[in-house]
DNA sequence: CTATAATTCATACGAACGTTTGATTGCAGA
DNA sequence: TCTGCAATCAAACGTTCGTATGAATTATAG
């Protein structure tokens, strides 16, 4: 019977809060297990290694927001039959949980999301190998579905626009508390909600743009 | 006289890319020295600490890039005189720099533009003060200057909307390479002007997207 | 209660870290 | 030539790193 300690669950926090403040290489085993208050051979005996601790506080957030966005796609694809998929619902079957889980996640869920938004600008091969992993599925059914949604665009082109906005949301999530303090505004739920909605409405016109060199067509 | 010595350039070109590929705290002085060739204390020579070498390595382009952000958003304002701001120059007055650089330095740019990336979602607060005070004037001028052109949004709308610029920026410097791979296309210099003519084209229909709460067409 | 497994613990290991030091080099100006 | 100084060098500093080990402790099952 394999339990999760209460050993297990603090280290991750402890891993994942020192991770999004300091990063991965810059924060030690030492700082992790003092800061759970536990012993130092604690993380290699329930994880094998730092590497290892890294991957699990990714996965064990990461797997939650990545199934609920492909059950929600799995939902509207299922919904619109065989009629094309809409632009605006597609992105926000994307964009929504991670926001969503931040605010069900609280605090730790903020770090967790400055831990994804620091992962995903590290292009250090091992780490990219290790968050694709978990990433490439997610990626690539929406890939389809928003190639799918506009038919307009070549492929190519929604590819390059998708990575737009991934990385204007990732950069969202991991400084949402900082654009909160630049807007003059405070962190709460409400402003979150607000900045997601912004998100989608941006990314839903720029996904949306007409292609520059044919776009004399209609309109 | 104060000669740039090879040294220093030596030091500054292996740490950028040490830095680009394995990150800051991950890479060792003596990674970067003896990529250089140069011996263990020429860093503490030259810059004075392994922080003092990072704040070079990013002043040393980012400057240019924000000088040549400015000195294109002057002459923009000068050419329009008392009438607003023109939506997608002035964009292009904040994204053409950096692209127009990455490919003039060629993989020098590149590794730089991976370097920024990585800065730029590094929530350390010691990072994020030693990189704002190279972007702070330049943040502070775009924000101006489109709030001027977007008369019709909220400055804090406009404020939330420029950071969806700003992450789908960094994410696409530090990926560009990346992004080319899996678009099945080379990373040439033809492939970077079109990310760059994309994101133009993206980040100007995403800033102008209507407001939410006034064209409240049902779905 | 006992024995067996799971977990925690103090401690140690070798390696690698950033920084400092003091000697040595190479060359410009007098 | 000699002097003075910027630059380079090998070596060492004390510290901290990730990991391993075996004993001690706690929990679980028979």
């Amino acid at each position: 019977m394999q339990i999760e300690t209460d050993t297990r669950i603090l280290l991750l926090d402890a891993a994942e809060r020192l991770f999004a403040q300091a990063g991965f290489a810059a924060t030690s085993l030492r700082n992790i297990t003092s800061a759970a208050g536990a012993n130092l051979a604690s993380v290699n005996y329930h994880f094998g290694s730092k590497d290892a601790l890294l991957e699990a506080v990714i996965q064990r957030r990461l797997a939650l927001v990545n199934h609920e966005r492909l059950r929600r796609l799995d939902l509207l694809e299922k919904q619109a039959g065989t009629k094309s998929l809409n632009l605006e619902s597609a992105l926000r079957c994307f964009l929504e949980p991670p926001f969503e889980k931040m605010r069900e996640w609280g605090e730790s869920g903020r770090l967790f999301m400055q831990v994804i938004g620091r992962i995903q600008s590290d292009t250090n091969p091992k780490t990219e190998a290790m968050f694709l992993k978990q990433f490439d599925e997610t990626l690539k059914r929406f890939n389809s579905a928003l190639q799918q949604a506009l038919p307009q665009l070549a492929p190519q082109e929604v590819s390059r626009r998708l990575h737009f906005v991934i990385g204007g949301m990732a950069h969202t999530l991991a400084w949402s508390k900082k654009i909160a303090m630049l807007c003059s505004q405070n962190h709460t739920e409400a402003f979150s909600s607000q900045l997601l909605e912004d998100l989608v409405h941006f990314s839903a016109a720029g996904m949306a743009a007409p292609v520059p060199g044919l776009d004399r067509k209609e309109r």
